[in-house]
DNA sequence: CCGGATACGCAACTACAGGTAGCGTAATTA
DNA sequence: TAATTACGCTACCTGTAGTTGCGTATCCGG
């Protein structure tokens, strides 16, 4: 115990960890190029991270963090807003990629799977509050199970989005929020 | 024109090729190793394919097909029926690990993303036939667009199941088909 | 403030995958 | 039958993962 493990490298090698991820998706983010990019030896890198899979879940943990959810009055205006700002992040190629390769790691790989588990939970939040509102002015039937209208809201859009890699248009938001909206109404 | 690429070898390597796929998933579908399944050398694999990437694609072409919807009188029963079909295949952890990587590599290679594609109409394919004969019946509202209905039915089941790697329960196949058919009858 | 512990950086190494080049042999087509 | 050419083999280059050994710099405890 004469030295610990350097906290100017660890930040150097995630610094570096998460500019490649960013720039250039996950699949670049190898051992070598951090240690390019950080300055930081490939050895030292293996003395923090027991391989490659850890030092990117490192520095993926560290880059998700849960978007503030607005309220616009009205269930339908909330829906609007999370699923707006929902597409506008999932716009980026290179996001898309990292949540399609994490994915499939995370189907193998119990670390993966917990560290995706805690990214997919930050994107339910602000959708999760939206229909909490809506339980509460009236606007959502309270029979409905709130994590299963979380899937019966987000699904359209995921699905189009993420699944089948297809943009989703401003025709499609009035559409899905419309029926979504009147599918959880009351009565 | 003197001797064509023998169909032989090629067999060999698309069979190869897919067993290692099914078996192992695609990351460990490698030239090399379907060199040393299928007993087929190295150089002969490339010149019956540009790159690994062109193999994993034929292999994988051959191994999609569409399914039989079938009819059971009602939209709720033939949703219900084209969701327990869904259910059962995405059930194997392979065949969702290919399908992330196949997704990830579609986000950015044209060639990926058009075999992605027709991979994802395939699964298309029962839902629209069970919408098309609810629409016949006048169980859908003849003003909803189809390709959206599409959309709006597998979202719930497609996020929950593949983007957030949770299992659907029979519950949760209740609940939705029971909120979908009533969102989209005319009225 | 000094000495022992040890993390750091460097270089060299193994192992494995992608991909290429040359060559003798065998098959097929004309 | 003869020309053509795919096949298989060996050898090679590149790049990445991951390991080992060693000299040096740094940090902690006494």
């Amino acid at each position: 115990m004469a030295r610990p493990l350097s906290t100017a490298a660890r930040e150097k090698m995630i610094a570096a960890a998460q500019e490649v991820v960013t720039l250039d998706g996950v699949e670049a983010c190898t051992i070598e190029e951090v240690a390019r990019r950080s300055g930081v030896a490939k050895t030292t890198i293996y003395r923090h991270f027991a391989d490659a899979d850890e030092l990117v879940i490192a520095a993926v943990s560290e880059m998700i963090q849960a978007t503030v959810p607005p309220d616009t009055g009205s269930l339908q205006g909330d829906l609007r807003a999370v699923v707006l700002a929902f597409r506008s992040i999932v716009a980026h190629p290179t996001f898309r990629q990292l949540f399609a390769t994490m994915l499939s790691r995370a189907i193998t790989d119990p670390d993966y799977a917990e560290l995706y588990r805690r990214a997919q939970e930050l994107r339910h939040v602000p959708l999760r509050l939206a229909l909490q509102r809506g339980l509460a002015r009236g606007e959502v039937d309270p029979s409905i199970d709130l994590e299963q209208a979380m899937y019966f809201v987000q699904g359209p859009f995921v699905g189009k989005r993420m699944v089948d890699n297809v943009e989703v248009t401003d025709h499609d938001i009035d559409v899905f929020v419309d029926l979504i909206t009147k599918a959880l109404a009351p009565g």
